[in-house]
DNA sequence: GGTGATTTCGAAAACGTTTTCGATTTAGAA
DNA sequence: TTCTAAATCGAAAACGTTTTCGAAATCACC
C-alpha cells in the first residue's frame, strides 16, 4: 500500500508542502512553471487527497446523512433515489440509516451521525417520535435537518411533503362526485401524522358534502409490511356493513389487500365496491382491476429535500442566516379501474 | 454551537487531554477516582469524541461503501435492507452510491470511496463493465472489496452469488416434470452474465430431457424498469408461436407482463400456457394468477456480503493474510399459481 | 528513612491537510 | 545603484484525537 501524499510529491520535487497544497489548489501566488510541475508530479504518482484530513481541518465532510423509518421500500426506494441523484449532482456522499420506527433507534442514529460530522442530515419520523429535542440539539449545534414525509409541525426546521389531508380529501371528494354514498375509511395507526391526516381529509371530505360521519366505517391497518391487513378487514367489513360502495385505504398495500379480498369473495370491484388506495406504488397497476390511486412524488421529494438542505449548509458555512422552508409537492389522483364503473 | 472536547473536560477538571482520553477509554493506568470523575464530566458536558480526528489518527472510518448499478428497486432494495442490518449490527455505517449501469460512474465512485477512506467496499457490477482494474487498484490499495450478484469471475476477491444458471435449470426442469412440453423464454439482454446464465440453464435444461432447443422460442426482453416488454413479448410469441405451453421469463416483471396480457387476451394460465418468474418480488403475490418463481434472497446475500467484507477488514487489520471465498447462495422455486393446473 | 516496585499522570508526537503570515527573491522605476 | 512593489515560497499553527514514553508520586517493606 503506498498512498502518495502532499509531502511525497513535495520531496520528490525538493519544494515544501505548503507550495503542493497552494499549487493543487489554484492559489495564485505559486508560478506557473511550479503548479505545472506539481499537477504534472501528482499525476504521476496517482496522489489523492486524504479526504479525512481534509475533513479534519476544513471542518466539513461533503456527506449527509438520511434516516428513514422503514425497510427501504417501495415508496422510500423513490425517495431515495431522488436523493442519491440530487446529492451526487451536487458533489455530497450520503450515508444511509433506518431507524425501523423505533424512536430510541432514531435518536441514537442522529448522534452517531452528527459525532461523523455530517454536514446535515436529512430524515423522516419513526411511528414512535413524540419528542423533538434529539433534532433541536442537532439544529443548536449547527447541523441542518429537514424533515420529508413523515414530518412533526413543532419542530423549527424545513420541510417536504404531501398535504395529505388535502390529498385524502380529494380522494374522497372524487369517490363522491362518482356517485358513491357509503364510504369506507381503512386508516393507519393513530400516532402518525399521515395517518391523522389521511383520516381527517376523508372526514371532512364527507362533511362537506352532506355525509354524515360514521365512525363504524373506519377500520384500522396498522401492519404495514403486507397486505393481510387490508384483506382481513375487507372480509370483516363486508360481514358488519354489507352495505358499503367505496373504500377509500390509506395505502395500497392495504388497497391490494381489500383487492384480493374481494376477487377471491366474488365481489365486484368497483360495480359492488369501489377501492381508492394511496402512494401509486408500482403494484397497483399489476393488480386487476388495477387500482385508482394518489401520485405521491417519492422522487421528487427526495431531490427538493436534499436541495433545500445543502442550500442550508452552504448558508450556515457564510454564516447567513438560513430561512426554513416547508414545501408542500403536489398530489394527484390517477385514476384506474378499480373506481370507473 | 457549542461541542465539547477532550481538551474542555480536561481544563473543567485541571487534568491533561492524555488522561481524559485514556479515562474514557479505559485505559488502566488511570486511578479510579478520576476516571470516574472524568466519566461524569464527559457526560455532563455531553461530549461526543470527533468521529473525523478519530479516524484521521486511527487510520479506520468504521464504514463501507456500496455500489450498486441500478435504481434502489425490487431485488436491490432486499439487498440493501440485509446490509444495512447487518452493517449497524456490526457497528459500521454505510455510503450508497449507485452507477447507473455505466462504467466510467462505477470507477469514479470507487476512487471516490478509497478517497474517503472507506474501510471497504460492496459492488455490484454495471452491465458496461469488463475492465476491472479499477476494482484490482482499490484491493492493491489494501480496500478489501466485494462483489455481488453482478459479479466478474476473472476478479480475485470475495463474492456471493446465487447460481443463475442452476436456478433456471432448476426452474425448467420443474416444467418439464410438470408435464410442459414447449417451453419458450423470455430473455434478458445479451451482456450481463445473469442473463447468459439463465438462458444456458434453459437451454441445458431442455437438452437434459430429450427436448430439443429452438432459438425461435427464444425472445429478448432487455428493457427492465416496466412490465411493458414482457406484455408485447407475449402477444408476439402467441402470433408466431400459438402451440407453447410454457414461458421461463428472465424475471418477475417480465413474467407479470406476460399474465397481464394473458387475462386481457383471454388466454388461460396456466391451462393454456404456464408462466415462471424469476427473483420473487413482492408483486408476484398481487398478480392473478399468483407467479411461481424462483427465490433469490437478496436480504441474505447482503447480510453475507457485508459480513464477509467486515471479516477482510479484520484481517487486513491484524496483517493476517486475507482469504477470499465465493458464497453461493442457494434459491428454491416457490410454485404457486402460474405453474398449477 | 531508604530502596524498589507500583500507580498515576502528562508532554509530545503523530495522522495529512489548509491557511496565515512573514521572508526572500525578482522586477521595475528612479 | 537604490528603493519600492510585486512575485514566489515556506515555517508553523491548527483541526481533535490516540498512544508512547518518561516523570512524578505513592506504596510496601525492611
Amino acid at each position: 500500500m503506498n498512498d502518495t501524499k502532499l509531502i511525497d510529491i513535495a520531496s520528490a520535487l525538493g519544494i515544501s508542502v505548503t507550495t503542493v497544497s497552494k499549487a493543487l489548489k489554484g492559489y495564485t501566488d505559486i508560478s506557473k512553471s511550479t503548479r505545472a510541475k506539481v499537477i504534472e508530479m501528482a499525476e504521476t504518482m496517482n496522489y489523492m487527497p486524504n479526504s479525512v484530513a481534509v475533513n479534519l481541518r476544513t471542518n466539513e465532510t461533503k456527506t449527509i446523512g438520511v434516516i428513514i423509518p422503514a425497510t427501504v421500500h417501495h415508496f422510500f426506494s423513490s425517495v431515495l433515489n431522488g436523493i442519491l441523484e440530487e446529492a451526487e449532482k451536487r458533489g455530497y456522499l450520503v450515508i444511509i440509516l433506518q431507524s425501523n420506527e423505533k424512536y430510541e433507534m432514531e435518536k441514537k442514529q442522529l448522534a452517531l451521525l452528527i459525532q461523523k460530522r455530517v454536514d446535515g442530515v436529512l430524515m423522516s419520523l419513526s411511528n414512535e417520535t413524540d419528542d423533538f429535542s434529539h433534532i433541536n440539539e442537532a439544529i443548536r449545534k449547527n447541523t441542518p435537518v429537514v424533515l420529508f414525509d413523515k414530518i412533526a409541525k413543532r419542530v423549527e426546521c424545513s420541510k417536504v411533503v404531501i398535504n395529505d389531508a388535502k390529498a385524502a380529501y380529494d380522494a374522497v371528494t372524487y369517490l363522491i362526485n362518482k356517485g358513491y354514498k357509503k364510504i369506507a375509511h381503512f386508516r393507519g395507526s393513530y400516532v402518525p401524522q399521515n395517518s391523522i391526516d389521511r383520516f381527517l381529509g376523508y372526514k371532512r371530505a364527507l362533511e362537506a358534502h352532506g355525509i354524515e360521519y360514521d365512525s363504524k366505517l373506519v377500520y384500522v391497518c396498522d401492519n404495514n409490511t403486507d397486505f393481510e391487513d387490508g384483506y382481513e378487514n375487507a372480509q370483516k367489513i363486508m360481514n358488519e356493513h354489507p352495505d358499503i360502495d367505496a373504500i377509500f385505504a390509506i395505502t395500497d398495500l392495504v388497497a391490494i389487500g381489500i383487492i384480493k379480498y374481494f376477487n377471491e369473495a366474488g365481489i365486484k370491484t368497483p360495480d359492488q365496491v369501489a377501492v381508492f388506495g394511496f402512494s401509486n406504488w408500482f403494484m397497483s397497476t399489476v393488480i386487476s382491476p388495477k387500482l385508482t390511486t394518489i401520485d405521491q412524488p417519492g422522487f421528487e421529494m427526495g431531490h427538493t429535500a436534499v436541495s433545500i438542505l445543502i442550500d442550508e449548509i452552504a448558508d450556515i458555512k457564510e454564516h447567513k442566516p438560513v430561512v426554513h422552508q416547508i414545501i408542500e409537492l403536489p398530489t394527484r389522483i390517477i385514476e384506474r379501474e378499480s373506481t370507473v364503473k
